[in-house]
Order: structure tokens, then sequence, then C-alpha cells
DNA sequence: CGGCGAATTGACTTTTGGGTAACATAGGTC
DNA sequence: GACCTATGTTACCCAAAAGTCAATTCGCCG
């Protein structure tokens, strides 16, 4: 017989390919048990590897959270600027958005959850990486509730700030529905959500 | 001189109060740093204690857990029952839902965010009762939605569902934007959030 | 005052999980 | 076919944090 739990060994797959199953791994589990949480074991269980070749790709623990943050971040935040440089009515900024967030989500809708991870130790490089993209979105999300709300009588930049964290929290609360309904794709969720957007306004 | 470092010695302070202290303290970090993320060893020290007493009092650290979920679900899940069926005009609900969970938080808005901690081990008591004041507070909030949104063409159960994530995270998202600004009481809180709903709804 | 229970702690043990050392195998190259 | 590098593992180390022990002081009650 071929193999009898054999002590090391290359299995012939490529760093990069590793790397992604990996990361892909992590995700879900900093997703769900958070940061402080989370046992790299664990995930290493779950990518089907043991725990070194982590160590080996990504150093730490720490490193391995800011990998997933970063590919987690990078496409979000670019995925929104780009759909909000795109937007030219101010009605149509906050669905565009959404739209963009779920289109770049549609892989590992855990990432969004994992930038939010509230068991990060607050010194540290991770939890820099993490705030640095919270930050970018937060700016992200403010500008389009001042261009959304404009003319609506709001002056109070207190008000425009909670206003942003609600819809923040809107699309956090979109994204934990769409965890727990995974079938459904990317396009079912924005539809959705131009329905449910469209029924609160008209309350 | 009268202290100089005395290795144990009762100071006088009657086990009720002590036990408030500590679930104080411990509700706050449980808030930051989430269950796994929380060492025992610094809610002592904000405690202004030792390690051993908290073990005495609460057994484990998800006796601990336990206890501080418990005193904050059981107010505020009372809090909203009453609330709810005070209520008679669907369109006063949410507001009435709102005021009811910030008088409750008032004392400690650290409460909302412990019960929604992701970092629990899911085996385990401290799950269970989170997850059971979660549900009730899911259930209180599915109802609220139903009753707001009856007569407005919402029909797909999975379009409430999702309505009644949002309306939750909504609550989190005041409740957080709250946490960075303590110097707001609960009355301003309950204003603000009258003046936001007010304007998503014109929106 | 003497002693008993409650409050309290320094110092210890145990466990858990992050991190490492050393070794093993596949697959290409000269 | 020998060798080098990249991939991979088992078995271990160790720091930090959970949890425990034994002693110590306080306040009260007879």
């Amino acid at each position: 017989m071929a193999t009898k739990a054999m002590r090391g060994g290359s299995k012939g797959m490529p760093r990069a390919v590793r790397e992604g199953e990996i990361l892909d791994a992590a995700a879900v589990e900093f997703a769900a048990r958070g940061f402080a949480g989370l046992s790299v074991l664990e995930v290493a269980r779950s990518a089907g590897i043991s725990k070194p070749l982590i160590y080996r790709y990504y150093g730490s623990k720490e490193g391995l959270y800011i990998a997933c943050a970063e590919r987690a971040g990078t496409a979000l935040t670019a995925g929104i600027d780009e759909a909000m440089r795109a937007t030219r009515r101010p009605g149509e900024a906050a669905l565009a958005v959404l739209r963009a967030a779920f289109t770049a989500l549609e892989p590992r809708p855990h990432d969004w959850t994992v930038l939010y991870d509230r068991s990060l130790p607050d010194d540290g490089e991770a939890h820099r990486t993490a705030r640095r993209y919270r930050l970018r979105l937060a700016e992200q999300a403010a500008t389009g509730i001042r261009t959304s709300f404009s003319g609506h009588g709001l002056t109070d930049p207190l008000d425009l700030d909670a206003l942003t964290q609600i819809w923040m929290h809107t699309v956090t609360a979109l994204v934990d529905w769409w965890l727990r309904h995974p079938e459904q794709s990317a396009t079912e969720m924005i539809d959705r959500s131009r329905r449910l957007l469209g029924a609160i306004r008209g309350l």
C-alpha cells in the first residue's frame, strides 16, 4: 500500500495554492471564534494540513490574521471606492455600495466579520491593520451618508456620525443574515436589499 | 504604619457589594476583549481585588460570564417585554423598545455587547446562556418587526427575518455609538434615535 | 476576651495553545 | 542517480493564563 501515515514529505501542492486554502479556512475560523478564540491547530486541521506549515507561511497567528484582513480589506475598500466613484445620483449610492460589497464578499462573506473582530489585542500589528481598513470603510460610509442625507435637515455632526454607524451595522446585519443563508447568491442579496431598503423608507 | 502589603485578610466589604463590583469590571472587559480574550487577572486588577476572590464567588471564567450575561439578559428582556406590552399603536413600537433598551442599559451600556460575544466556546454553559437571551431578544424583535411592517407588502418570511436582523443591528449600532460617547444620557440617546429614525424614514 | 465564619490574598499547580527544531519526502536539474 | 530546494510532518518547548491551596485578617456574637 502507498500511504501508511508518513512522517513529513511534500504533497506537491504549490505554495500559492496552499496559502489560499489556509486563508480560506482561517477566515471562517476568525469570523466564527474571533482572533483570541481561534486555535491555529484547528485552522490547520480544517485546511487539511499541519500546524507548522501555517507558521512557515505566515509566521504567527497575528501574521495569519493580517493576511486575512489584508485580503478582505483591499477587496472591499477597492470595490466600494469604485462603486462610489461610478455613482452619479445620490439616491442610488446606498444600493451601489451594497452591490459592490456583496460582490466583493461573494467568495467569502466571512471576510466582513473578520475585519470587525473585537478580540484583537489592542497593541500589535493585527489591530492596526484591522483598524486601518475599518477607518477606511467608515470614511466611505460617512461620505455616502453625507451625500445621501444632504438637504434632509440633518445638521448635527453627531447625528451624521450615528447614522454612519447605523449604516455600517446594516451592512453587518445583511452579511450576518447571508452567513446564515449561504445558498443565496450575491445577486439575490442585492435584490433583497433593494426590497428591504424600500420597505424601510416607506414605513 | 498601618499597611505594608498584608497577605490576606477581610476588608469588610459584604459579598453582594463585591460581587456587583466584580460584575461591573467583568462586563467592561468582556465587551472590550470578548470571552476568549479576557484575562481573569485583569478583571481582578480592574476591580481592585485579587484573582482567587473571583473564583470563590463565580467558580470559573465561564461562571463569571454567565453571571454577566444573566444580569444583562434579564434586565433587557424584561424591560423590552414590558415596553412592548404597554405599547398600543404599532408606529410607536420601535421607539418604545429603544427607550426600554437604553433605560435598561443606562448603568452599563457594555451589557448589550457582552451578550453578542462571538468568542464563546460553542459547547459550554456560557454559550447556551448567551444564546438563550439572544433568541429571546430576537423573538421580541421579530414580533415587533411583524407588527410594524404588517400591511406594507412584505410577505416573504425571509424578508421579515432579514429585517429583524437589521433592526437588531441598528440597536447594536446605537449602543456602539453610545459607548464612544459616554457623556450622553439615556434620554438624549432616545431623542437622537427618534430624530434618526425619522430621517431614515423620510429619505 | 475568645473564637467562629466570612472576606481576602500570595504563592503555587495545571492546562492550554502559540511557537520551534529536527527530520522526511517529492520533484526537478545537471 | 546524486543532490538541492520546496513542501510537509512529528514531537517537543515554554509562556501565559486558568484554576487551587493554605494561611491571614476582620467583624461579630456570646
